[in-house]
DNA sequence: CTCCATGCAAACACTTTGCATCAAG
DNA sequence: CTTGATGCAAAGTGTTTGCATGGAG
């Protein structure tokens, strides 16, 4: 039994929910399911010109806002003043570490299980937490090794 | 004794670093001081204008970033495409419930500790962390319970 | 008087909108 | 064919830069 790849499993569904597959959504899906850090919309221009794929920001900003929609990918912000974007895996504890020198980002598996907090919020805010945003700023390791070059 | 506020502690320390002490300053800091939310740089000129403050939105966007390198106050980025600054109190585990329908902003204190993270990060990945941002995304109590207003 | 702080105009970066055209189903 | 997807130009929003002027110390 073959196992199907995710980023054909997310275009059969949303074949399978009516939406029309374009080149372009075909080309953003796999980019987002092959990419380990996220994205912004200038980096994935670039990265499908070189696959050779028609690429208007006018579009690219629009397909990025139907995976947003239908949350097959998610919104990032590391106070670039811009937005990036990653695939919206099945583990919800996805995090990152953000290298406020080299602007490297590393993606984390964090153990912790904020899911009590979720509830405790509920109680005492009546606010129903639909997600979290958990992300670390600092220094990475190359970063820290060669503490020479740390800029300011 | 005269318990000094937070404000007049503020600009005395920065009056004691040899840094000019202006009427926009000033007011910039007793604002944020003040103020429970996190401001947005056009909201921050709202409201000096109504305290008769002289507002040019070049001179706003440099004292923000005067007083973020100096850690008065920080950003936070609520994926609204723009940023938002607050006051860097002593605490340091404040966090934000934004509301996704009303965009309401609520400030909360978050009992859970993070900082056995900080070590598991340094210790996994070599990460020195210097700060982390965790917020909250969700329905607040006034847009749960009109449940028939929410948008979309 | 000396610099830091400020205002203004213009430039920038990222994102969105209107509208005509194109192509997937 | 029909309707959603696309490209292009232009506008919008938030932020930054260059340069001359102004005011705190």
């Amino acid at each position: 039994m073959e196992k199907a790849d995710t980023a054909t499993i997310i275009i059969d569904s949303l074949r399978a929910q009516g939406y029309r597959i374009t080149t372009l959504r075909c080309a953003l899906v796999r980019l987002f399911t092959r990419s380990s850090a996220p994205l912004g919309a200038l980096e994935i221009t670039s990265s499908l010109e070189k696959e050779d794929v028609s690429v208007n920001k006018t579009t690219i900003y629009r397909e990025l806002q139907f995976l947003v929609e239908r949350s097959i990918i998610r919104e990032l912000d590391f106070l670039e003043g811009k937005k990036r974007y990653e695939i919206l895996s099945e583990h919800s504890r996805h995090h990152h570490l953000v290298c406020t020198n080299c602007s490297g980002i590393t993606c984390v598996d964090v153990p912790n299980d904020l899911s009590s907090l979720h509830h405790a919020l509920g109680t005492t805010h009546g606010f129903k937490v639909t997600h979290y945003v958990l992300e670390f700023f600092g220094l990475c390791f190359s970063c820290v090794s060669k503490g020479s070059c740390v800029k300011q």
